[in-house]
DNA sequence: CGACACCTTGAAGAGGTTCAAGAAATGTGG
DNA sequence: CCACATTTCTTGAACCTCTTCAAGGTGTCG
């Protein structure tokens, strides 16, 4: 057993929204609560998991940040995604049963440990169970869909504007500021993320910044003007058509 | 009911190995053949599905070849990938129990329908099948993932070198040749996939075929160096390090 | 046969990358 | 607490890849 494992309650836990279904009862409850066995610490700059290692668990990020990121035979990095506290990961490990990816913590963080197994045989008995695991399986599909439309017809502009929206969106979503946000990755990361190289992603950043769309000190940015950030994102059309 | 709805049997369907978990008894087999209630034929050109229809159930590919794509709310389009026989989809309508894409078949089709509720009632119960269900959603976060990187990280040749191989390594797994094809999406479908401009697909086919490693006639390919491919898209590091 | 969709190719231009230098923040050890 | 090393970020200039615009060729289908 690892040695950062600690026992938990997900009844009391403030990311209950987050993580479970809804309209459990008591009972179905208390079961879960068996499947998410321990937790775990992850510090800073350490990987949850390695590509290639073992897949048994899934993670719920309890507090923290994280990333994924995929490598090619050559070296090559590519992050595919940031993940905040009550997302999910470690899904692309099911199908080979050895995990595809690398997750590395951005800040001290703490997960959830689900191991699969555990989640599989429940979810035969708990309908809402099953649902939702379905439901955050679709929802990483629908989410990386966007992000190939993002790499795949996207300018410079509008992808870091996307990026800020939705990293704000989802800050939002846990309580905090519309407006302001503190990155928690560097601007390479930002860049293999959004199919960039970092000093495009730092230029684009000082034009945003004199266009007042945006204020930039290092990794805090507060969003000054969010239209005009939506609207790089959906060019208005030109004219009346 | 679907006017062009067709009763089957997935026992005797030469794609089983693709579709259906290994090692069923003859009883589970049976009850799966009852989930996957009936076929639909989809021509050539028409919706599968449309972005923003209702989801109700997942599609498993018989004969045909079809593009999935997204569309932004300011129209532009972009081909998320393309799918051929033993494939399924129309995972991304789980999440919100709405289409979140097209599907198009780009030739005459016919489809397994396999109404979603009837998988989770009967996946409880047959744990094969649900882990079965498991690996296809997670195949399909790894496919993205792969996707993502190309858009990401690669260039237009090693793009496009990347395409060719992995059509061809899927078709080969269904039989076909592992040296020659004939394209069923067009220059621009190719394009929007790849993330580039119609032209440049046309113009990197034409330097592939002046470099002597594929033979390209409008839609038919024959590639003649797949090596050359390879090195392509894991460009050898340079040198000794 | 003619209309239409699809594909190819050229030339000019834009957007992003590369290379390079320096500034700002962060961490480390004395 | 300060000096120093390291990492991260910014900015400029030259370059390159891919796009855009344009024209013509090829194939297909009623």
């Amino acid at each position: 057993m690892n040695p950062h494992a600690i026992k938990v309650a997900c009844s009391s836990c403030n990311l209950r929204e987050l993580c479970m279904p809804v309209g459990l009862t008591d009972a179905d409850m208390q079961r879960i609560e068996e499947v998410v066995a321990t937790r775990r610490k992850v510090p800073k700059g350490t990987h949850l998991f390695h590509n290639g290692e073992p897949f048994n668990a899934l993670y719920a990020i309890r507090t923290g940040f994280f990333k994924t990121c995929v490598s090619s035979e050559d070296g090559r990095d590519q992050v595919t995604g940031f993940q905040m506290a009550g997302e999910v990961i470690g899904l692309d490990g099911i199908v080979s049963d050895r995990h595809t990816c690398d997750a590395v913590a951005l800040e001290d963080a703490e997960v959830c440990v689900m191991p699969f197994d555990r989640i599989e045989e429940l979810s035969r008995e708990v309908n809402a169970l099953q649902h939702h695991v379905h439901k955050i399986m679709s929802r990483e599909i629908v989410r990386e869909h966007g992000v190939i439309m993002m790499l795949g017809s996207m300018r410079a502009e509008e992808r870091l504007a996307a990026f800020l929206l939705n990293l704000v969106q989802r800050l939002h979503a846990r309580g905090f500021s519309q407006s302001e946000l503190m990155l928690r990755m560097t601007r390479e990361e930002i860049g293999s993320y959004l199919g960039l190289k970092l000093e495009t992603v730092s230029r684009t950043f000082s034009k945003f910044a004199d266009d007042k769309i945006i204020e930039v000190k290092q990794r805090h940015v507060r969003i000054l003007n969010t239209d005009a950030l939506k609207a790089l994102v959906n060019p208005p059309t030109c004219g009346p058509l």
